[in-house]
DNA sequence: TCCGCGATCCACT
DNA sequence: GTGGATCGCGGAG
């Protein structure tokens, strides 16, 4: 497994290879990027099992210029991983119980993610059901999405563009067709006027 | 060291 | 539609 927990003195040393030439759109702002995530597959394979789902739900979170961000009062060792390249998981523990999963974006040094809210499944239906122990509501929640994917802290820091990680991004090759519905954030009390969710036309 | 709150979920009405 | 559960994190003292 890799534990990938920057040390302060890591900070300027860059990423160690290219971004893939699908994941650069993740280089950039954080509000275009999240949108260009929808449609994009999240590929799991924890304890075995493997699983998918196709993103329809997401929420920018940018940084320093962000109240409602994890990274806007700077770097701590849990948000370290937003502060690094981006197409890593930054993965957090909410309400002292459930995890939630977000796309590291926008260059080295600029903490920004995208929190993956919601998805179709594609593979592993009868595996998530399981897991979430029941037949309904399995993805359409943060918190859901990790149990349904077995996404935790175990997988913090791991490269979503990694063929050999256990939870991988997979880009959608034909863009452009959807149409896309943006409003508020939600559960936040801090720049909620900010409309930074994003979601496909009617999901 | 302590305290308040939160990027949520689920059962119940 | 609403309210309770539940605990890790960060800021204050």
């Amino acid at each position: 497994m890799i534990l990938d927990s920057p040390m302060p003195g890591d900070a300027g040393r860059g990423r160690p290879e290219p971004v893939a030439p699908a994941f650069s759109v993740l280089e950039g702002d954080v509000v275009a990027a999240a949108q260009s995530l929808l449609g994009w597959r999240l590929n799991s394979e924890v304890g075995g099992i493997v699983t998918a789902i196709e993103i329809t739900e997401v929420e920018a979170y940018r940084g320093a210029d962000d109240p409602a961000s994890h990274a806007f009062r700077g770097r701590t060792d849990r948000n370290a991983v937003m502060f690094g390249p981006p197409g890593f998981l930054y993965v957090y523990r909410s309400y002292g119980l459930h995890w939630c999963a977000n796309v590291v974006a926008a260059r080295a040094g600029i903490a920004s993610a995208i929190l993956m809210r919601g998805g179709d499944i594609v593979t592993g239906r009868a595996e998530i059901e399981a897991r979430r122990g029941r037949a309904d509501h399995l993805t359409d929640g943060p918190g859901k999405l990790c149990q349904a994917l077995g996404i935790s802290g175990d997988h913090y820091g791991i490269d979503l563009a990694d063929p050999s990680s256990m939870v991988r991004l997979e880009p959608v090759t034909a863009p452009g067709s959807m149409s896309i519905v943006a409003g508020p954030r939600i559960g936040i009390s801090k720049a909620v006027e900010r409309p930074w969710r994003f979601r496909r036309a009617g999901e």
